[in-house]
RNA sequence: GGAGAAAUGGCAGAGUGGUCGAAUGCGGCAGUCUUGAAAACUGUUGAGGGUCACACCUCCGGGGGUUCGAAUCCCUCUUUCUCCGCCA
């Protein structure tokens, strides 16, 4: 959510922004304005007569204490009026707050100064490669050809206890998930961040602090007996600890790091590029989230990208980093950092990983705020990232690393799941 | 699932209708003393809205009500604790 006080000030800035995620906002924005003006002068009118009738009750309790009652009841008639009033401008007052904030919701962040003009994917920008693309054998097969080679992922098992996009991992495979989670939970605390285990459902205040909600609504599993949400990322319950909190200067940044299940209804998007594990109702990662000072957000995500960096080489698989077009940017994001794997079975990048920056936007929402040293108090910034997620790393592992023998799992990963090859 | 008790500032904890945004203690910050630190002493110290700055308004778990006036009374929801039941 953009702070309404930036929008008053800097509006034109703002529309220019926002033109970067081809939404023209004057009109959005100049809405935001009058309902901010309505708001506040509702709310000082009420406080007005709110300050006549404490007035009143005060003296009121005077008169009674001195015995004066009869002086009493004629004031008490005098309050009858600023009653009706008061409450009339309640009224009138919570209305354009709620338009105002409505309508906030419905604004996505402002892209930073770097984020690219563009429409699609096809307009994200290539900052970084680093790996060779290997040369496959004649027989190399894409990732579900290999599940179903070596028995390690069973999707039809899936359909069969839930339905589509619920794979079962079996044996060598499901030890491979274990190891992959470990692996990367050692590579984030070993680089700072405190590992956490947090809940897999949400309540609807949490949906609403990170931003999922109202805007994702329909892409969330919604427990409706309880009014719960089933997460679409650890981003949500994680970032959700510190929701309300008054964070010193002093104790930043905090760094947080856990694994879940990841629940995704993934409404409307079936059709190409959907086979195998590309795009799945319930997937496993292991999410990074920062809280940061203002000024240290900037480096503080590319830091992020560069611990990222350092496990895809680890795991020896070709890499890309694309810096996020205006279109294709996400609601909350300010700037996000896509990370893709080259999948030479399938000829396509696979998208593993996205690094964002939401500088104030969830901060907002979730009012977690600074309070630095002479006292000052300031929203902070939220970061997150994937590192990463589970079955884009698998497939990239399982279609790069074939061999006529069987799949030769990269060394870093040998310690954690005990084999060396799947065959 | 049933019965009871509770929810107050960073924490602990008073306050049961009228200068209560809230005593007191701890903690935090600043100062005095000290070579420095500790101790002691002094001062200061919740949040949001609003204003150029004041004024002013709101907030004692959430929502609603009674009243001229609510932290205090009533209703409701949520959460926590204790006991009973059930149970991985």
């Amino acid at each position: 959510m953009l702070e309404v006080a930036q929008i008053r000030e800097h509006k034109d800035a703002f529309v220019k922004a926002l033109q970067k995620r081809n939404i023209d906002a004057t009109a959005l924005l100049d809405q935001v304005i009058a309902a901010d003006e309505t708001r506040r002068a509702s709310q000082s009118q009420l406080d007005q007569v709110l300050a006549d009738s404490n007035k009143f009750s005060k003296e009121i309790g005077i008169l009674f204490k001195n015995g004066e009652a009869q002086k009493a009841n004629l004031l008490k008639e005098k309050t009858a009026g600023l009653k009706e009033q008061s409450k009339g401008l309640q009224e009138q007052l919570n209305e354009a707050s709620e338009t105002l904030k409505n309508l906030l919701f419905t604004i996505p962040n402002i892209p930073h100064d770097s984020v690219p003009e563009g429409n699609t994917d096809e307009d994200n920008e290539e900052v970084f490669r680093k790996g060779d693309i290997p040369v496959l054998h004649d027989a190399a097969q894409p990732h579900w050809e290999l599940a179903k080679k070596y028995d390690i992922i069973d999707f039809e098992l899936g359909t069969k206890i839930t339905g589509a996009g619920f794979p079962v991992y079996k044996g060598k495979g499901a030890r491979l998930q274990r190891a992959l989670i470990s692996y990367f939970l050692d590579k984030n605390t070993a680089a700072g961040y405190t590992e956490y285990q947090v809940p897999h459902l949400v309540n609807e205040a949490s949906g609403y602090g990170t931003g999922q909600l109202p805007d994702k609504e329909g892409q969330m599993y919604h427990v409706t007996e309880d009014d719960l949400y089933l997460i679409p990322t650890a981003e949500v319950p994680v970032t959700n600890m510190f929701r309300g909190d008054m964070i010193a200067a002093s104790d930043l940044p905090i760094t947080c790091t856990g694994y879940t299940p990841c629940f995704r209804r993934e409404a409307g998007s079936y059709g190409a590029h959907v086979r195998g594990l590309n795009r799945l109702h319930q997937f496993d990662k292991v999410e990074i989230v920062r809280i940061e000072h203002p000024d240290n957000s900037a480096a503080a995500l590319d830091g992020m990208v560069d611990h990222v960096k350092t496990i895809l080489e680890e795991l020896e698989l070709p890499y890309r980093i694309l810096r996020l077009c205006g279109g294709d940017l996400g609601f909350t994001a300010h700037l996000t950092y896509d990370f893709e794997v080259f999948s030479t079975a399938q000829d396509r990048w696979l998208e593993i990983s996205s690094v964002s920056n939401f500088q104030t936007f969830q901060a907002n929402r979730l009012k977690l705020r600074i309070k630095d040293k002479d006292g000052k108090k300031m929203l902070a910034h939220t970061l997150n990232g994937s590192a990463l997620a589970l079955p884009r790393v698998l497939a990239g592992i399982l279609e790069n690393c074939q061999t006529p023998e069987g799949i030769k799992i990269p060394k870093a990963l040998v310690p954690y799941c005990g084999f060396e090859m799947i065959d």
